[in-house]
RNA sequence: GUUCACGUAGCUCAGUUGGAUAGAGUGUUGCCCUCCGAAGGCAAAGGUCACGAGUUCGACUCUCGUCGUGGACACCA
């Protein structure tokens, strides 16, 4: 809200210089000049032909002779070749800070369109562990889920769990094997059995082309509704779930549907018939198609494949028929997809034919690419041994090592550990821009010193019991009594933009990144005003309210990051 | 082969419509606990922004080319 406050200030001053243009106002990349700048006497200047200079000066008189000058600035200046420098006076900074501290939300803008916003960010299979891979997809996704609620948007979750595919062909054949004796009714196995025989199964197929085949035949019946596989599946399905909900719930990642690629399955047929009356399914190679290239294409883009030669269905058809789903029903926005970025080709293909289906248009589809975990090596991280590592080692990893690195870690409360390990890993992860793989290093994944998760939380402790039972009777005065104080409130301010920044590009890490600096402004803050020995009492009132509000803003975001606060460190 | 992403300090990474002196963390070297928690604060050193052209008043940012790394390229997910 500040911001626009200021932009709409020098909107007048320029239309007051003669011009029209409506200016941005940014952050300042030279904090010992100013606050804010302008940047625009350039682009006047080619749109008027006149010297930047000359414009820029104009500008800034206008300024200077606003007759509430003292409400906005304390100085502004221009500063060659074309520069607006704005400094805040204290006045405004004071006003913002207290709206924030009063109004909802921090004083956001009301959205002008809510929107709802369908994400689909789980992919974890049925059968298989959750390893490594599936790390990111549910830490970026829950993430963007809240943030998008925060902002004011409505959201729903989809977990989207592979359910119905090839995997679990081979462990029905592996169960029929290990069981032969049994009768169907009787079969009763646990997850350490599936753990074992998954890793087993997906070895051998790849060795032996009869036995995958075998197993695409199980996996085939399984879809067409044979009634044996459906008693294994649905047991499967209840085994894994059980360890598949309980590392979700540790990790804080919640969804509003639990569907998997099975509940697509009823909705296929249907899909096949709107997509063959509307004549865009060609046969080709045996193989049902919707071809999905355009005459503008720099690449060859293969076409959408709906049925392939032996009447089976394949992810496309999945993942095309739970958007014919998810829109009829209930009609979203956008649907986000977080997944890792080598299924880019994939989506372009599902979204082009959702286009061309008329079901949704390509641009409320969006693929959220993200690199992938890999290890010094530059390859996927694997074990010593060369295996993905399932997601529980990590966590267990993470865990131990934090415990080790001071004795009374080991006091703490399993719940506080739980937080921790969490807000280690979900920081080190979120503050890398989604696009780049990233090397995995145990060492950073067990730091705590830094840029990390623990900072942040140390930094709210801290802040936190000092101030906890204090009540406020006076509100904030408009007073900013040191250099420390001034730096703490015009960071506050920031948030809108940190957050706004964070919806508008589907990217945490902006958060991660105001959230880091804000945590060293409040330490430095802290550093260098002693609340205790204060004997100023508006100024000891001023500075409770201010550490208030930080510890709010850190709270807020760091839910928004899933990142819950322990209770002591 | 075609194509996409990436290449920034020893290491790991930010850099938000192209703007002034490219920023953090870590590591290294020094300081700071008689005052609210030292998992903290301060300071120093560390850069041909892979390389070469081009566009622009101005390029880490945009365009083209080269090199390097990783990925994708119809019946796997």
């Amino acid at each position: 809200m500040y911001l626009e406050d200021l932009q709409n200030v020098l909107v007048k001053a320029i239309k007051e210089a003669g011009y029209d243009l409506t200016p941005s106002v940014i952050l300042s990349n030279r904090p010992d000049l100013c606050d804010y700048q302008c940047d625009d006497c350039f682009k006047l200047a080619k749109m008027y032909g006149e010297s930047p200079v000359v414009i820029g000066n104009k500008i800034v008189s206008c300024l200077q002779g606003l007759e509430n000058f003292s409400d906005y600035f304390k100085e502004v200046t221009f500063a060659n070749p074309g520069f607006i420098n704005l400094t805040l006076s204290d006045t405004f900074i004071s006003k913002y800070v207290r709206l924030m501290e009063e109004k909802e939300k921090f004083n956001f803008k009301p959205l002008e369109k809510k929107e709802l916003f369908y994400l689909d960010y789980g992919g974890a299979n049925i059968a298989k562990p959750l390893h490594v891979g599936h790390l990111r997809p549910a830490i970026i996704g829950e993430s963007l889920k809240r943030i998008l609620k925060f902002y004011g948007h409505s959201t729903l979750a989809d977990a989207h769990l592979g359910d119905f595919g090839l995997q679990i062909g081979e462990v029905i054949y592996a169960i029929l094997r290990d069981f032969k004796d049994v009768p169907v009714d009787d079969i009763q196995f646990d997850l350490a059995y599936l753990d074992k025989v998954y890793p087993e199964m997906s070895k051998k197929c790849k060795e032996d082309e009869h036995l995958l085949a075998t197993c695409q035949e199980i996996t085939k019946e399984l879809q067409d509704g044979n009634e044996v596989y459906d008693k294994l599946w649905k047991q499967i399905c209840d085994v894994s779930m059980i360890q598949v909900k309980e590392l979700y719930d540790f990790l804080g990642v919640d969804f509003d549907y639990w569907y998997g690629e099975s509940e697509c399955f009823p909705i296929i047929p249907v899909m096949k018939e709107v997509l063959m009356k509307q004549g865009i399914v060609k046969e080709s190679e045996g193989a049902k198609i919707i071809e999905v290239k355009k005459d503008t294409d720099k690449i060859e883009v293969p076409p959408f494949i709906l049925e392939k030669s032996n009447g089976a269905s394949l992810y496309s058809t999945t993942d095309l028929a739970s958007i014919y789903e998810r829109v009829e029903r209930h009609h979203p926005d956008h649907i986000l997809y977080v997944a890792d970025s080598r299924q880019s080709l994939h989506f372009e293909q599902v979204f082009r034919a959702s286009e061309k289906a008329g079901f949704i248009p390509y641009s409320s589809l969006k693929h959220i690419g993200f690199g992938t975990i890999n290890g010094k090596d530059g390859k996927p991280f694997k074990t010593r041994s060369g295996e993905t590592v399932k997601l529980k080692d990590l966590l267990k990893e993470v865990e131990t090592a934090f415990l080790s690195l001071k004795e009374t870690n080991k006091e703490m409360g399993q719940e506080d550990i739980d937080k921790i390990v969490n807000a280690i890993i979900k920081f080190a992860d979120l503050q890398n821009s989604l696009d780049k793989n990233y090397i995995f290093d145990t060492e950073k994944f067990a730091s705590v010193v830094g840029k990390t998760g623990p900072y942040i939380l140390y930094t709210y402790l801290r802040i936190h019991k000092m101030i906890k039972d204090v009540t406020l009777e006076d509100a904030l005065s408009s007073t900013i009594y040191d250099e420390y104080d001034r730096a703490l409130r015009l960071k506050l301010l920031e948030m809108e933009k940190a957050v706004t920044s964070a919806v508008q590009e589907y990217r945490p890490h902006y958060i991660c990144e105001y959230l880091y600096n804000l945590c060293v402004v409040a330490n430095n803050f802290y550093q260098n005003n002693h609340l205790q020995s204060l004997t100023d009492l508006q100024k000891k009132n001023d500075y409770i309210h201010v550490l208030r509000l930080t510890t709010e803003v850190i709270k807020t975001l760091l839910d928004l990051l899933a990142i819950e606060i322990p209770s002591v460190m």
